[in-house]
DNA sequence: CTCTTATAGTTTGATATCAAGTTAAAATGA
DNA sequence: TCATTTTAACTTGATATCAAACTATAAGAG
């Protein structure tokens, strides 16, 4: 193969420019983080963004909460488990496809996201702050 | 507790706004395409970035090569541990620390590279087109 | 030199991630 | 209607992720 291609320069390249590499990083960060901020009350950063959108009206299958997070359908089996065993969300079934089921908040869990919604807004303001260049919107783009 | 921070406002804000949230999902939508670009070569992203580094002269110890992933020590320990099952890195003992080791890359995770840095090249240029306004180094300043 | 503390790496256990294959139900078409 | 295709979710197997506890070695204090 053309060894050419492994050089120094290469490299250099791949480390300063690549969008997944720079991009797992910042997740991983984030993500420490945040499941350390969550971790008095059990909970992981990725728990937490699953049942933000469950807090208002929204009544996802999960297929189409799984599309919202980005994550695989099968992640989201496997997630949804942990959150159903903690019994933080309850799954109903559809109305009109017995496949499908839809995963709502439970009391406890809606409580629960009370004292999580504090914690996050204090934890976000400080990494806003240190990456005052940064937009969530502007991520959003990344990877479509 | 508080209920007024469970409105929909909260959730649209969460959902708009946050950085942990939106680098999960950047971070898994770019790990899926680089993972089925490296799928024909039996790599995954995470291997690649991992490998990246040892191609030139720097022979960092295993905890330095997790600390410039940004990632745990315990995770290069099993990271590792795949790749030199297969072969692609060999550890070497450390000079003057007989806990320290140093992965370096085999002969045959050399010629890997050198035909994944193709792959890496033609689809990065799709992601980097796709989103004009992000930056590798603007990502480095997230979580810090 | 020896005791204490700090550091490098590993192990374990729990959750996260996705590809590939499976099951059951819905939609399509003949 | 009945057969085919598509879709929703689940299962399995492999790797990824980190906290906490652990082992072995190194560094520092007295």
């Amino acid at each position: 193969m053309n060894e050419t291609s492994l050089t120094i320069e290469t490299v250099h390249e791949i480390r300063d420019d690549c969008l997944c590499f720079a991009s797992q990083r910042a997740a991983r960060r984030l993500a420490r983080r945040f499941d350390r901020v969550f971790s008095p009350l059990g909970l992981t950063n990725g728990q937490f963004s699953m049942l933000v959108p469950l807090i208002g009206l929204w009544r996802p299958r999960l297929g189409e909460l799984a599309e919202f997070l980005a994550m695989d359908a099968a992640t989201m089996t496997a997630a949804v488990k942990t959150l159903k065993k903690r019994g933080l969300v309850a799954l109903l079934a559809d109305e009109g496809d017995a496949r499908a089921r839809r995963p709502v908040l439970t009391q406890a869990g809606r409580e629960l996201m009370a004292q999580a919604v504090p914690l996050w807004r204090k934890e976000h303001a400080a990494v806003q702050e240190a990456a005052p260049g940064v937009k969530a919107s502007t991520l959003d783009q990344l990877g479509r």
